[in-house]
DNA sequence: TAGTATCCATACAAAAATGTATGGACGTAT
DNA sequence: ATACGTCCATACATTTTTGTATGGATACTA
């Protein structure tokens, strides 16, 4: 019982991304034959039905589900070796992928990028902005730059420091809805907060004022969308200290509830060699350590 | 730029096995032209040499070694997806591969597989022992027994307990050296200890007695090479409680110095609807459960 | 209801991958 | 030194894979 020819599995994942052979033919640059027989194929090796035919296209069977997230990460290994081959050459050129935290990615990291760029215009990047950690490790990126310490031993990690949170609310909402003094006073407000993310939630449960999930009156698990509420004056809600710090109009509420998440960058260890994955792992540690002294009042700073 | 053909990463890491072509043929059941062909195709895709021929054999490249783990995560991914197929009737039947350090399954795991095959004789077992955490993340193996939290939102875990671990001698080494009355008594015994294991190093440096590891004076980092030491009478070493307790001929020494660490059975959350592995997954928790309850004093039982 | 646009299946032709057979190079053993 | 084994490269034959072309089925639209 020998293995499927691993391409197999590429059509596989075409045909469930796309609905029907002959779009998932054209994804992959074959024909719809050929994609056709790689079903065939692939339901006679595994021997268990993938597709029904249904009016409107095919139908993928429970089987087939089953089976997606495993090709899928078959994939992901796949793009993590065309991109570490790309690197492979002593050249500072090509792909590098970062994953990160929707706030980070848009609020903190494009100045970084952009330095990066300026000394290193051959190289090129890849943002997956998401707050599942999973990424890294199906090593759906390169780099990941999380607020949870890296546990695994393959990975090479760079403490940041710890991100301040606070609760934040737009000018013109306090003056419309007069500021809280204390914990009791949040209820007469309009509370923004997460929605069903297993480890943020998590987070609210260990703190020392828990929150219950029905007392926030807008519920996300994008923290980029906590952001913009705040901005249009929906009402309070937690926000990295060192974005608020940017902006006047956001005010901070009830100071003495603050929150430090660690941070880390992070690298697959098989990558330190590579120069490219290295130039882009060493500007992310300086331009987040950077981000980071922002949020503190600095005296060294002139 | 498409990537390459799968398969070709398959006969690269035949080669590397192998180091020669026709043996990296034999194992894969092509033949030596053909295997030449995918290297030749593969090297022209990325752009690299992988090889260079010298006297006895092919030798790889940097760029060669730089990709082989990227290339093992890929077949450890196509081994993964291989089992999950197998698995997809709902039969309980076909391969479960289990990974766990080598104490667990050399001392521990024997009867509850054993039991397991009682119920179930259609499931087989591939068992891996390993004192490196790598394996799940990987996909190496379909459940780990791990004394380390599992950080991972995508892995299903169960708690088992604290598995608590002591020091020991035999009963002839004692009788022959004493036993140490207090820390400092240590200096002047045989010591089994750790080698070079990174995370055992970290275990140990944030013990409240801390020992340096030249303080051994037998140092491996395969733990049950310090059992087989122990029961050999070499000297005094760190073992489980529940391992020690079933050999009168070993003894305790110092019972203040212990130590717990809590264990986890953990799958990854893709094979919850996997029947088989379910199946495994549930009797490992049970069987593990019962042996963390032989390293307590029981009095429940009769 | 006829027209159009998908879709998939099949038959046949072209292209690509693999296998077979052989030769030369190198190392080892007798 | 010569015989043997193992290795890789190459030329040629075969098999396998893919593409092309076409037909039937289904759904949507005018």
């Amino acid at each position: 019982m020998a293995d499927p020819d691993w391409g197999l599995y590429r059509s596989f994942l075409a045909v469930m991304a796309q609905g029907s052979l002959s779009a998932a033919a054209r994804e992959l640059g074959l024909t719809q034959p050929t994609i056709g027989r790689h079903m065939d194929e692939l339901q006679h090796h595994l021997n268990v039905v993938l597709f029904t035919r249904s009016s409107g296209g095919l139908q993928p069977t429970d089987a087939a589900l089953n089976l997606l997230p495993h090709a899928e990460t078959l994939k992901a290994a796949a793009d993590m070796l065309s991109r570490a081959a790309s690197g492979l050459g002593d050249d500072v050129r090509g792909t590098v992928r970062i994953t990160a935290s929707d706030v980070i990615g848009v609020e903190v990291l494009p100045p970084i990028l952009t330095s990066l760029r300026n000394d290193h215009p051959d190289i090129e990047i890849e943002l997956a902005l998401s707050n599942r950690m999973e990424d890294l490790l199906r090593r759906d990126a390169d780099i990941a730059i999380r607020m949870v310490p890296p546990s695994q031993d393959a990975l090479v990690a760079k403490h940041i420091g710890a991100i301040d949170l606070g609760m934040y609310a737009h000018h013109d909402y306090l003056a419309q809805n007069g500021a809280p003094e204390d914990f009791e006073d949040l209820a007469d407000h309009a509370l923004i907060g997460v929605d069903r993310d297993a480890r943020d939630l998590r987070l609210l449960h260990s703190l020392p004022w828990p929150l219950a999930k029905h007392r926030f009156s807008f519920r996300s698990d994008q923290h980029l969308s906590h952001l913009a509420m705040i901005r249009a004056g929906y009402g309070i809600g937690m926000c990295q200290v060192g974005v608020a710090l940017r902006e006047p109009a956001l005010q901070r509420v009830l100071p003495e509830f603050s929150l430090a998440l660690d941070s880390w960058v992070t690298m697959h260890e098989d990558l330190r060699n590579n120069l490219r994955c290295r130039t882009v792992f060493d500007a992310l540690v300086r331009g987040m350590k950077t981000y980071w002294r922002t949020q503190k009042p600095d005296p060294q700073l002139a």
